[in-house]
This record gives C-alpha cells, sequence and structure tokens, in this order.
DNA sequence: TTTTCAAGTGAGTACTCACTCACATTTTAT
DNA sequence: ATAAAATGTGAGTGAGTACTCACTTGAAAA
C-alpha cells in the first residue's frame, strides 16, 4: 500500500527518498495523531500501535521523538513555500507572464489552495509545534528571508512602479498579502471548516477586496 | 504582592473574586509556562515550583490540570470579545457615535491593540490550545454567535445600507475585517516580535487598506 | 553458500506524570 | 475562646514516558 502524497510531501526531505513501507507508516501515523492532539501529548507507543510496528523500530529510523517532528515538520515547511523555489517564478513575472498584480496573486491562491487541501494535517503540526520549537520557527525565518522576501520585493516593487499598486512599504503590502490570503486558509480550514463555505466566490470576494485595498489612488 | 493585570483578566471567571496569594501565583506561573512550553509539555510540577507552593496546592484549587487550563482560558476567551458585550455597544453606532465604519473600525482596533499588550500570554495559551482541546473550540463558538455576530451582523448592514461599504455577505465582510485586523496582531505579536514596527503608521495602513477593500464601487 | 547488514522486534530501564491523602496551619464563624 | 471550615503541605502511588538493547529476520553482496 504506498501512501504517495506522503510520498510527495516527503520530496524535500534530507533523506534519499527511500523510505521503507513501515517508515511511511510512522509518519503516517505521527502525522495524524499530532496534528489531533499535539506532539506533547501523543506518545510515541501510541504511534507505533497506530502504525502496527513496534516501538523501538521508531527510534530505528529517529533518534529522538523530537527528530521525528521534524522530519515531518521540515518538508512541510519548504513545501509551504514551494512556488518561490521555483528557479524562473520572477523571471515569468517580469517576462508578462503576469500582466497584473491580481494575475499572480490568483496563481498564488490557486496553487495553494490545492496545496493545503492535500496536506492539510502536516500544515496543522507545522503551525501547531512553531510556537513551542525555537529550531522549527528559526527554520521558517530562514526560509523565508532567503527564498521569498527577496522574491516577492522584486514582484511588488515591479507593480508599484508600474503604478499599479499604492506606495506602501514593501514589507507592508507583502504582509497584507499574506495575511488576506492566509487569513481566509485560517478561517477556511482551521477555524470553520464545517461551515457551508462557497469557496470560489469568496476567493473572487478576497481578491477583490486586496485588489481594492493595495490599488493606488489617484493624485 | 498583588497581580493587578490578572485579577483583572480574571474578572470573567466563575469563581466570585476571591483568589487567595498562592492561588493567583499558580495562575500566574501557569500562564507563563503553558504560553512558553504547551499545556501539554508543563508539568504541575513545575508549575508548583515557580509558583513557590507545593504541588498539592494546586490540586487544592483545582480538581485537575485541564480545570487550571480553563480557568485560564475562559476569561481570556471573554476578554477577547469584551467590546462586544457592552450593552451600549450596538446602540453607539446606530446614535451616530460612529460616523462611518472606520471610526468603528479605529476605535476597536485601539481598544484591542491595549489588551493584547497587556494579556499577551493569557492569549498565546488560549490560540496554542484551542486547536487541541475541543471544549475550548466549543466555547468559542458559543461567544462568538452568541455575543459577538449578532451585533456586528447589526452594525455592518447599517453600514451597508448608507452605502459605505460593499454588498458582500456580511459574513464576508466580517470575516475580512477580523482578519484584516487579527492578521496585524498574528504578524505583529506572535510571528515577528522582535521586528522594528512603527505601530501607528502600520495601523493607519492597514485601515486605509481595509476601508479601500471594503469602498463600495459607483455603479 | 556464506557473510554482512539494514530493518524490525518487544521486554526492560530509569524516570516523570497527574493526582491523593493524612496531617498542619491559618482564617472565619459562633 | 472554641469550633469549624478553608487553605496549604509533601511524601507517596500506579500508570505511563522516551528510549535502549540483545536478539531475529530477510535480502543482497561476496
Amino acid at each position: 500500500m504506498h501512501e504517495e502524497w506522503l510520498e510527495e510531501l516527503l520530496k524535500f526531505s534530507e533523506e534519499d527518498g527511500k523510505f521503507s513501507e513501515k517508515q511511511l507508516k510512522i509518519l503516517e501515523a505521527a502525522i495524524e495523531m499530532f496534528a489531533e492532539k499535539g506532539y506533547a501529548a501523543t506518545s510515541t507507543s501510541e504511534i507505533a500501535k497506530r502504525a502496527g510496528v513496534a516501538e523501538g523500530t521508531i527510534f530505528r529510523h529517529y533518534k529522538t521523538k523530537k527528530e521525528l517532528l521534524l522530519a515531518i515538520v521540515t518538508p512541510t515547511l519548504f513545501q509551504s513555500v514551494a512556488p518561490f523555489l521555483v528557479k524562473e517564478f520572477v523571471k515569468e513575472v517580469f517576462e508578462h507572464q503576469y500582466e497584473h498584480y491580481e494575475d499572480f496573486v490568483r496563481t498564488v491562491w490557486k496553487n495553494r489552495y490545492k496545496f493545503v487541501k492535500k496536506y492539510l494535517p502536516a500544515i496543522r503540526v507545522l503551525w501547531q509545534e512553531i510556537a513551542f520549537h525555537a529550531e522549527i520557527k528559526k527554520q521558517l525565518e530562514a526560509v523565508f528571508t532567503e527564498h521569498v522576501y527577496e522574491k516577492f520585493k522584486k514582484i511588488v516593487e515591479y507593480f508599484q512602479e508600474r503604478g499599479e499598486i499604492a506606495d506602501f512599504p514593501v514589507e507592508s503590502v507583502i504582509r497584507l498579502t499574506i495575511t488576506t490570503i492566509a487569513g481566509f486558509f485560517a478561517a477556511r480550514f482551521l477555524l470553520m471548516p464545517d461551515y457551508d463555505w462557497d469557496d470560489e466566490a469568496e476567493m473572487e470576494r478576497t481578491i477583490q477586496f486586496l485588489m481594492n485595498g493595495l490599488r493606488k489612488k489617484e493624485a
């Protein structure tokens, strides 16, 4: 029984893509249980039981429980910012792949929507544990400054020069864009997953809101 | 030694305001440690040590560790939506206390800004543990539908009728307003507390963004 | 075939956990 | 002053906890 979504998530893993059947079962069980009850409240014996594996097998693959957590969280973190890891990403903007900031936002939105739907439990683990583990927070900061910030900045400046979006500081434009999109995802999937959402309509409204909010005012 | 901020936070507590010195010490220590390491990773013996109290004393006041958590989280939850608990709150809007939606947003913003600065650790505990404890999530949902939603709805409809904000569904306007404000607070106090923020300027920009985003477009 | 080695096992280890209880002290009611 | 109630104590308890280790298994390398 192959866990395809899992193996895809683990692409950014440090291990060389060689995961045994039992190891995948361990990771799958750990993701589920960490997402439900949290890392600290989940015991390795429970994980072993759910994975159908002896407890010792976990520690054959991961020296400590925390190492198992990081084996889940690190790939998820990289997948979270995956669009920005693509080399041609910024180039596409400058080569008029995206005529407006809105086209760029729409592309990122749809891409991340699929991502969240696919890997929701792993994303939960990442966001729940980030508050308690300094290593994870540092990793996020590093990934953001190295891979996201500079690229995002160039894109924002490009559309600011064309007079399309307001002359807020770049950091503010980035923050407003991210919190608007992330705000939807948080409400949609974390806070009110059972509410009767019309995802398409809500996306349209939210993007309209974002673009009007960022639009440059005539002097 | 009196913990004034704590006693104020606990106003919404079920207990009748009679907290012994040691009980306050226990609550203070628990808030700090739960905020830092999380509920599950904090032991009652550690809390007792930091509070300068015997472990048994904790269980004299709270039957279980979870009851101690709820004694922190429930008052914080009510304080979080405190403006909406004031009876005259909606009336003020209709009696032209707030001429524009923007005035209303500004008032709430400043009020909640002070609140977050004052009680940050307790708020951390609430938001970190909400994911793991169904009781807390249910409490939040109940408080929101009972005290926040209906009042917020009336305010939004009032300004929609006056043609001041767009004819999005009320739920969407509420969501966009809350996620925009909460997005700032999350970035400011949770994700990047060490960044060099200009709070006044960022508030101005964010409110400008929010109002432009929600403004009704001419037909 | 024989050797080697990674993968898997589960009983065992030292330790921590939330919680209890018999008793001591302080506060309040009579 | 005395009884009664509330508050505080800390050693004790049994059920876990993360992790170890001597051992087994199966498949590939020599």
